[in-house]
DNA sequence: TCCCGTTAGATGCATATGCATCGGATCAGA
DNA sequence: TCTGATCCGATGCATATGCATCTAACGGGA
């Protein structure tokens, strides 16, 4: 593990490829567990966010791309572009929203909602698949605790 | 934050969107994390993921694609591709290796070096940025170690 | 020396993401 | 009722990622 560094790196660059940037250490566990869920959910055709977009469209009164990009937490062009293979796989529709024409309303078809279920067993298989494998010092429900936190740091400002 | 969830939801699918899919919820941090280095990196023209590469072709004795990806713990050809870039930019160049003609070596140029140390700075900015907002329960270094755990749940199996 | 299994790097393909921006739609005020 | 500030969704552009696959090159054993 210790790695071949060469000497002359300053012990700020040390520090960066030594696991020590939280930026890089939660993109490497990001990336693990998307290679863990989307391997589980690959039989049902389903991305871990295609689930999530398939979720919150069930789960939302009048799911649009905006609320969905909220509730998730990312842009709204990224959300935007991830609904495009649901709905060209003919998991969700979209129609014209009544009182606002700017707004499209989501909606899962039978087909959707048949994948989200079935996809929601297959991630309940990598969620318990996870929880085997880890033993964190304070307990899963306090390391999620603060990765949420960490999901909660401010922006910037300065 | 309660969101306006429909009544019908499954108990597994509540889960999945309140924030206890361990994937979604590093995913969540990761995306912000990026976003936080990213922008204070972005006055050196560089992303968070090409600072790390920078530090790997300084850190490594003979550097190469391959072991990059090795140490970042990423697909080779998303290193690949992530060293584009920095070779269209003149921050690094390629050299076929001496005795095995299938590897390139890389190697910093002045410029790349230059730009390496400045981006260095811009990250320990970022980094006392995190540390200012963040006080996790068991402390930032068992997090740390945490999320690092969570990096290396075995790929499948079952 | 020849052949096969392995390794390195590059590519095609598809999703994932963010930023800037555009055009259309809405809405709150003047 | 007109108008300017906002909001919504879509796009162009660029990086980020992984998987499968291809070619070239290596390496060891027959």
């Amino acid at each position: 593990m210790g790695a071949e560094l060469s000497e002359d790196m300053t012990p700020e660059l040390a520090e960066l490829l030594t696991g020590n940037c939280y930026c890089l250490a939660v993109r490497r566990a990001s990336r693990r567990m998307v290679r863990l869920y989307d391997a589980a959910l690959a039989e049902r055709g389903l991305t871990i966010s295609q689930l999530a977009m398939l979720a919150w469209v069930k789960g939302l009164r009048t799911p649009t791309v905006q609320k969905i990009a909220d509730y998730m937490e990312m842009d709204q062009s990224a959300a935007s572009r991830g609904i495009r293979p649901l709905e060209r796989e003919g998991l969700i529709t979209s129609a014209p929203h009544p009182k606002d024409k700017r707004k499209s309303v989501l909606a899962l078809t039978d087909e959707g909602a048949t994948r989200l279920a079935e996809g929601a067993a297959a991630w309940a298989h990598a969620q318990r698949q996870v929880e085997a494998e880890m033993s964190p010092a304070g307990g899963l429900a306090t390391l999620m605790t603060e990765i949420n936190a960490l999901a909660q740091t401010a922006e910037a400002e300065d």
